[in-house]
DNA sequence: TTGATATATAGACAAAAATCTATATAAAAG
DNA sequence: CTTTTATATAGATTTTTGTCTATATATCAA
């Protein structure tokens, strides 16, 4: 079951810019730490590190093989948090309207 | 016109709880920095630069009236930003399924 | 014009966060 | 078993951010 949606620690999480990247990277595949860092310019302990708050705010799914840890992109829970914050500083209607305009256009 | 939507400017601006309050408080109606300021448990000096850092990212509303300030929140530029972020992380289907799921609960 | 009120800015300080190096852990290969 | 590879953790350091006090600016009232 869904824990309940923190707005703050969602935008914590969401707010630095290598996490964007690291979650662009994985956004539509499972990816290896080791291939996340090869695309990222920090070291591999702070990709880890990055990873570790994307998966505390339940970010990133994950999959260990082996000595490999595979991550990839909870779009759901991402897509999830970012119509609960809509919902939270918008109007249902405003953002619904908002949100279809964004979508279709 | 609208200015290019920056999603780590956008993350950083709301990812501040004393900012979130701020954005809550001024949600659905213009309020003065004063009337903000009773309601935070933060000194005046700290609500006007977290006002100033919304206002750098366009979440809000300014209107002065005399020696008086007043803020209110953007709405429209909450929901198109958290519209960007879903389309940016989440495939359209997704995203569409997901918001209008969360927005008619 | 003096004083009070509203807000913003400057600068100092403290707390939090990002990064690094070094190392621990654990799996796989030789 | 020893070595290599993959990832995580620990601890130190630097950078960024949030907060405060003091003060500047600007409006309004007396």
């Amino acid at each position: 079951m869904k824990t309940k949606f923190d707005p703050v620690l969602f935008a914590k999480a969401i707010s630095d810019e290598t996490r964007q990247k690291i979650m662009s990277c994985c956004c539509c595949e499972w990816c290896s730490v080791t291939e996340i860092v090869e695309k990222m310019d920090v070291s591999q302990p702070t990709v880890s590190h990055h990873l570790a708050i994307l998966r505390d705010a339940g970010l990133v799914n994950i999959r260990e093989e082996g000595k490999q840890t595979f991550y990839s992109l909870n779009q759901d829970h991402v897509a999830y948090c970012c119509g609960q914050l809509m919902v939270k500083f918008a109007p249902e209607e405003k953002a619904t309207q908002i949100v279809l305009k964004t979508i279709s256009s």
